[in-house]
DNA sequence: GATGAATGAGGCTTCATTCAT
DNA sequence: AATGAATGAAGCCTCATTCAT
C-alpha cells in the first residue's frame, strides 16, 4: 500500500481493516463488484480519521484539498477517486461522527441496561462523556454543517434526527413518568440532545482541566437533565 | 447590568438616525470632531443591519466582500473606511447582537423587576423569545465566531464572557435557595446561556410555526431550566 | 494657520518663512501674483520637509496620500493644491535635495576658500559628511528616482549632471595636475560625485556608531579619492 | 570563494536545460524525489531569466505578477507553484545574479592566478567589465533591495555581505602591501565593492556607445581603485 | 477656498478541480 | 491506475484622484 510522506503513523483500526481488505481484493479480486465497494467505504473511513487533524485546527473553509490529501498520505487524485467534492467530506465526517457515537455506547455496554430510567442516565453519561472527550470532532461538526450543499444538508439532518434526536425520543417515550407527550416530547428530545453538546461547543470556557472535573460536570448536567425533565427520583442510587 | 464598551443607543431605524446625522454634520460642521466618531458609529450599525441579510443566507466564509458592500448600497472603498477588515463585520455584528439583546430586556421591562426568582424567570422568558425572534442573527453569531482571528476572537470571547455568562452568573447569585456554589455556579451559569440559545440554533427542528407554539417552547424552556437548577417553585407562583 | 492634528511639531524655518509670507498676503494681497507663487514655492517646501518622515520610513511606493497628508498636516484636497500628483513630490525632494546641499555648503565656508586642491578637499569633505549625516534623504533619492515619469526623469537628471557632477567637472577643471581630459575627465568626475553617495547608500554595511567613525570613514573616502585622481600630495596639511 | 547556498550549476540556456530535465523526468519517474527539487530549481531560473525583462522596464513595484506570469508564459497559479510571494522572486533574482557573477568570474579563468595583486586586478576587471554589460540585472538588484520584507532582506544582505563583499575583504586581505587594517579594511572592501558597481547605477551618464568606451572606463575605475588603495605599482607591471 | 468621503480598478494570493502524462 | 502541475476565477484589500458640499 502505498503511503508516500515519511513520518510513521501508528496504525488505526481502519488502517488495519483496510490493510486486510486491500489483502482480500489482491487474492481473490473476482468479486470485485462488493469489495470494490468495501475498499471505498474502508478508504472513505481512513480519510476522515486522517483528515480530523487539519480540520479541526484550521477549520473546513481554512484548509485545501492539497491539506487535506497531504494528510491522508494520498494524491490527490487518489482523493478524488473516493470523494466526489470537498463537501463530501463534510458528509462524511458527520456520518463517521454517529457512527462513532453508537459505537461507543455499544462498547461502554449501553445495550445491557433494560430498565428505562437507568437506560436514559447511562445513555447521557456515556454520551456527555464521549462527546467531552471528542470535543473537536463534535464541534467541528455542529459548527461546519451549515455550508453543506443542499443535497448534502438534507441527508445530513435527516440522518439527525433520526439517530440522533430519534435516541432520546426512544429513550424518553419508554418513561411514562415524565407525562411528556407530543410536542413537549419532541421538545424534550430535541433539548436534551442539545445540552449534551454543551461541553464540546462550551466546555472551552469552564476549565476543565482534570479528569474529576470532567466527571463533575457531566453528572451535573445529568442531574441537571433529570431534573429538568421532572425525574427527580431519576440518578437515584447514590449521586443525586 | 454590566456593558463594557461605551452608552448605549437604542437604534431601531438606522437608516432615519443615518440622514438626520448626516443632516446635522452639514448643517454644522463645527462639532466635526465628535460627529466624525458619531458618523462612523452610525454607518458601522447601518453596515451590520444591511451585511446581515446577505450573511445569514450565505454564511459569512461564502459571502465575499464584495456581496457585502453591494448589500449595505456602499462601494467597497467606502466600506473599508468603516471597517478595518472582514472580521470587523464579525465583530461588529457580534456587539450588536449583545447591544440589541440589552436593548430588548431593558424595553421589555426587565429593569423594574426587583424580586431576584421573578428577575430570572422573566430574564430567561424575554431572551428566549427574543433570540428565537432573532434567529437568524444569533445562530449567525454562534456559528461563525470561531472564524474571527485571533485579536478579534479574544475579544469576543471575553464580550460574551461578560455580558452573556455574566448576566446569568449575576442573576444566579441573587437566589440564595439554588445552593450553587463555585465550579457549579460556573457550570450553570454557561449551560443556561447555552440553552437560551437551544431556539436559534435546533429550532428549525421543530415546526414553530405561529406563536402558540413559541410560547410553548418558551414555557417548556423555561420550566425545564428553574427545575434544572432546583428552583421548581419558582415560575408557578408570582408573576408568571 | 489651520493645523489639525494635535502634536506639537518644533518650527522649522520653512514653517516660520511661510508664516511671515502668510501675514504678509493677508496684508497686502494686491500683490497676489508674485505672491501666490511664492507662497506655493513655501508650501511646497513644507510639504516636503514634513513628508520626509514618512517616506523614508515606509518607502515611496508603501506611502499613501493619505500618510503624507497627513504628515504635513493637511488635508487631501489642500495638498493638491500645491502638487499635481503623487510623483511631484518626488521631483520636489529631489530639487529640495540638491538645494540643502548647496546651502550647506556655503554655511559650511565653502565659497570663501580659493586654492582649487583645498576647494577639493573641503568640497568632498564637507559633502561627504553632509551626505551621511542626511543619509535617509539621500539614499531615498537615490533609490526611488527611477519610478519618476519621463517627464520628471529628464529634468530630474539633467538638473543632476549640471548641478552635482558638474560641481565636481569644474573643481577637476580648475586642477591641472590630474592630467584628466576629455571622457576621463567626465568619468573622474561622475565617479567621484558616486563615491561621495558611499556613506548613504552603503554605510548600513559599516558600525559607524560614534561620531568618530563617521569622521575616519570621511578621511578614508577623502584620502581614497584624492589617491585615486593621482593627488596624493593633496590634503597634505596634517591628515593624510 | 565562499558560496553559502548549495551547488552551483552554470546555467545559461536554461530553457534548454528544462526540457531536458522534463524529459527525463517523463522517462524516469522513479527517482522523482530529487528531480522535483531540481525541476523547481529549473523553473525558478527560468521565472528570473524571463521575468527579468519587465522588471527592469517598469521596476518591481510597478510590475505585477500577471506581467510576470505573462513575461514568464505561466499561468499565475503555475507561478506560485514556484514561488512562495512576489518578493521572493526579487530574492531569486539576487541569488542570480550572485551565481551569474561566480560563474563568469570562473569563466574568465579568475581560479587560475595566484598572485594576489594579480587576482586582484582581474577580480576587477573582470567584474567591473561584467557588471557593465548587465547593467539592467544589477542595478535593478542594487535599486529594489529595499523593498524586500524584512526576512527576505535580512537574508539578502547576509548574501550580500558574505559573498560580495567578502570576495574584496579577502583579496584585500591576501596583499599586505595595503595595511589596511580593522575598521579600514573594512571600508576597503565595501568602498571597492561599491565602486564595482558605478557603471551599472551611472553608466547611463557617461555615452559609453561602443566597446573601446568601456574598456577605458573599465581601466580608468582598476587604476583608480589601485591607485586609492595605495597599490600604484599594481597593474602597471605584471600581467595588466 | 477647503475638505475628505467616495470611487472602483487593480494589487497579491489561494484553491477546487481537471487531465495530460 | 495514479499523479500533481496547471488553470484562472475569485478572494480580500489599497489608494491616487476627484468633486459635492
Amino acid at each position: 500500500m502505498p503511503r508516500r510522506r515519511g513520518a510513521f503513523r501508528p496504525m488505526t483500526s481502519t488502517q488495519r481493516q483496510l490493510d486486510e481488505m486491500q489483502q482480500r481484493v489482491a487474492e481473490d479480486s473476482l468479486q470485485a463488484g462488493s469489495s470494490d465497494r468495501e475498499l471505498t467505504e474502508m478508504k472513505r473511513r481512513l480519510i476522515v480519521e486522517r483528515a480530523a487533524g487539519v480540520l479541526y485546527e484550521k477549520g473546513y473553509g481554512r484548509t485545501s484539498i492539497r491539506d487535506i490529501a497531504a494528510a491522508c498520505g494520498m494524491s490527490m487524485g487518489q482523493l478524488y477517486h473516493y470523494i466526489s467534492s470537498k463537501d463530501d467530506i463534510l458528509y462524511l465526517m458527520h456520518r463517521h461522527s454517529q457512527e462513532m457515537w453508537h459505537q461507543h455506547l455499544s462498547e461502554a455496554g449501553f445495550d445491557q441496561i433494560t430498565d428505562p430510567v437507568a437506560r436514559l442516565e447511562h445513555g447521557l453519561r456515556i454520551t456527555i462523556r464521549y462527546l467531552s472527550e471528542q470535543r473537536d470532532l463534535y464541534q467541528f461538526i455542529f459548527t461546519e454543517s451549515k455550508y453543506l450543499d443542499r443535497e448534502h444538508l438534507e441527508e445530513v439532518l435527516e440522518m439527525d434526527d433520526q439517530n440522533v434526536v430519534g435516541f432520546y425520543r426512544h429513550l424518553l417515550s419508554l418513561i411514562p413518568d415524565t407525562r411528556l407527550r407530543g410536542r413537549e416530547a419532541e421538545l424534550a428530545a430535541n433539548l436534551v440532545s442539545f445540552i449534551c453538546m454543551f461541553l464540546p461547543l462550551r466546555g472551552w470556557n469552564l476549565k476543565l482541566t482534570d479528569s474529576t472535573a470532567v466527571d463533575e460536570a457531566v453528572d451535573f448536567l445529568v442531574r441537571f437533565i433529570f431534573r429538568g425533565l421532572g425525574l427527580d427520583r431519576g440518578p437515584t442510587n447514590g449521586e443525586a
